[in-house]
DNA sequence: CAAGATTACTAGGACTTCCGACTATTTGCC
DNA sequence: GGCAAATAGTCGGAAGTCCTAGTAATCTTG
């Protein structure tokens, strides 16, 4: 039972019609956690053959562009920006399905360290695949509203403070 | 511990370094389900103080809009678009918060309504302001990069089934 | 008008995420 | 050296979302 009409839009204008304010502005927040359910619906269907979800598949990825295929589970949540015990319930879930395997770190004893399979790196190439097939879920976005969206939430990502606002000089840095 | 750079414009390099295809779709599908996290903090935040969170400030607000002041629960699913378990809970917080009031429907004994309590509209009402003073989270982004994103966002909406692509023709409809 | 399909809501369960608290280890500083 | 502070990870618990399944009521149709 689709709807007949845009259901965001019919906020904006009650929005306006009892003069809430920043119609606008409640109209893109809206419409950003509806894409963000869309967006998670797609690509964990694209991802269900595989045996993962989009969280576990982001693990997997960060893993596999390291050096040696292995990372600190801290250093996975600063990357992912997700909460330490979102981190511990990933690598749970991976290492059940003998897709990583916690190993301790070398030197220091408090970190343990999240080292890719071989099964985890066929899974996440496999899973890469997929998610590029369905363009990452965005189907219905053209590549100018994909990046025009793109810039604007980094704009929004950097005032919230998840990455610093200039770029570090190359030429003036610390000597 | 803030990064020292955007972790997304880094997976979207390494994104292209392993030839892994449509990284600029993988990170702004990243970067909306970052936004949202973003958003969904920042509005509960802002809503904490008020005893609500966003999804049950949405249902209020779509209450406050009807005539009677109340709706059948499924059509709060189908407008909020989320499944019709969420609805029951969202409910059953705000009716132990006094905030809406369960009630029979007058025709159809299968349908229960929620109803606005006298409460449930001062609180939705003060949320509504609390809300607009931080413009719904989205400090960061400048109006053409919030209109961008609604648009490029509706786009995606659209082509997701949320509504239908032509505008109801008036000139031509069923007789 | 009666059986089958549809619609409305809820119960139970799985998952994910976050928060606060806790243990173990390492680092910094007097 | 030794003690306080910071760091790394995990556990338990609270929320929210979805899915499957089940009950009750209404609609449809032969």
């Amino acid at each position: 039972m689709p709807l007949s009409f845009d259901p965001i839009a019919e906020a904006r204008r009650n929005w306006e019609a009892h003069g809430w304010g920043a119609a606008d502005r409640m109209s893109a927040a809206t419409s950003i956690t509806r894409a963000h359910q869309i967006l998670l619906h797609r690509i964990d269907t694209a991802l269900e053959p595989h045996g993962l979800v989009f969280s576990r598949f982001e693990a997997l990825a960060l893993l596999s562009f390291s050096r040696t295929g292995s990372l600190p589970l801290g250093k996975i949540g600063d990357r992912l920006q997700v909460h330490p015990t979102s981190v511990t319930n990933t690598i749970d879930r991976l290492e059940a399905d003998g897709l990583v395997a916690r190993v301790p770190h070398p030197t220091d004893r408090r970190t343990t360290l999240a080292e890719l399979t071989d099964s985890g790196r066929r899974a996440v190439t496999a899973a890469a695949a997929a998610l590029a097939d369905i363009g990452y879920g965005l189907d219905g976005m053209s590549d100018l509203e994909t990046s025009r969206t793109d810039d604007a939430l980094m704009a929004l990502r950097q005032a919230a403070g998840d990455f610093p606002p200039d770029p570090p000089a190359r030429t003036t840095g610390p000597h």
